[in-house]
DNA sequence: AAATTTATAGCAACAATGTTGCATTAACGA
DNA sequence: TCGTTAATGCAACATTGTTGCTATAAATTT
């Protein structure tokens, strides 16, 4: 692999993941972001972090792709992905959780990657519901 | 809710769910017709036995969406569709398996679709791989 | 410090997937 | 058999993500 460079760029982009609970898709990072990026350089630097393992990619059950910092104890052998995504369907926002998921697998299966997402409502958008 | 009409296309498009063991995209579909179906008319036929609970969607890693008749004991409360979905990396099906996934959510986040997929290489697959 | 190398950025164009609007066709009930 | 309207098909669009190519700039060498 042919080294990577330090760009404005990626250094806010990595940043706003940082600094974000939420994982993003591109629209939220585009908004979010203090400089205009190009998107096609958002998706490359994307793809990069997620190949470097800077980040990871969350296929949400909308068919889009959001991003996420991978965080301290995200080690990327695929066992410690399967932990829970929740999109929610008032306030769209996709959040990883914490939570590890069980299931047990025929034989002959082999898995590479994890993509566990419900949706429905979450505890912030369920509370506001309650309050009304 | 106004009432359905029996038409070709549908008795064929949900003949052939029906038929396959797989979860089928839109692609998967058309290739499989008898007849020529418009792509559109595929879409919201779709959609309609989704909403008819005839069928359920599958929205794979991928970003795609994939279609399964909803089989016997396939009830279509939340719980029910805690079941596994699997896409072969290989050969690029997708399969209900009927093992389920077990998990728990903190408080206050209310569940209205699942959607798991794993994605790796399925039990033919691997059989094949092993074989050479 | 200047020149060189090449990874990265940005633009344009494309590809894939799915949806909407509207006119036409055909299923079904009267 | 006729009338109503659900379903089809076409064209056009929307969204999301990628590829090719040129320009820029980060890092390395001179």
């Amino acid at each position: 692999m042919s080294s990577r460079r330090r760009t404005e760029a990626q250094t806010q982009l990595l940043d706003l993941l940082r600094r974000e609970s939420t994982a993003l898709s591109h629209d939220d990072i585009s908004a979010k972001l203090p400089t205009d990026i190009n998107r096609v350089t958002i998706y490359r630097i994307l793809n990069r972090f997620v190949a470097d393992g800077l980040a990871h990619r969350i296929v949400a059950d909308d068919g889009r792709q959001y991003f996420a910092s991978c965080a301290d104890g995200c080690a990327h052998d695929t066992a410690a992905h399967g932990h829970l995504h929740f999109r929610c369907l008032v306030c769209d926002r996709v959040e990883c959780l914490p939570e590890q998921v069980a299931f047990s697998l025929p034989e002959g299966y082999r898995v590479e990657n994890y993509n566990v997402t419900l949706s429905g409502t979450c505890n912030s958008c369920s509370a506001l519901a309650e309050a009304n």
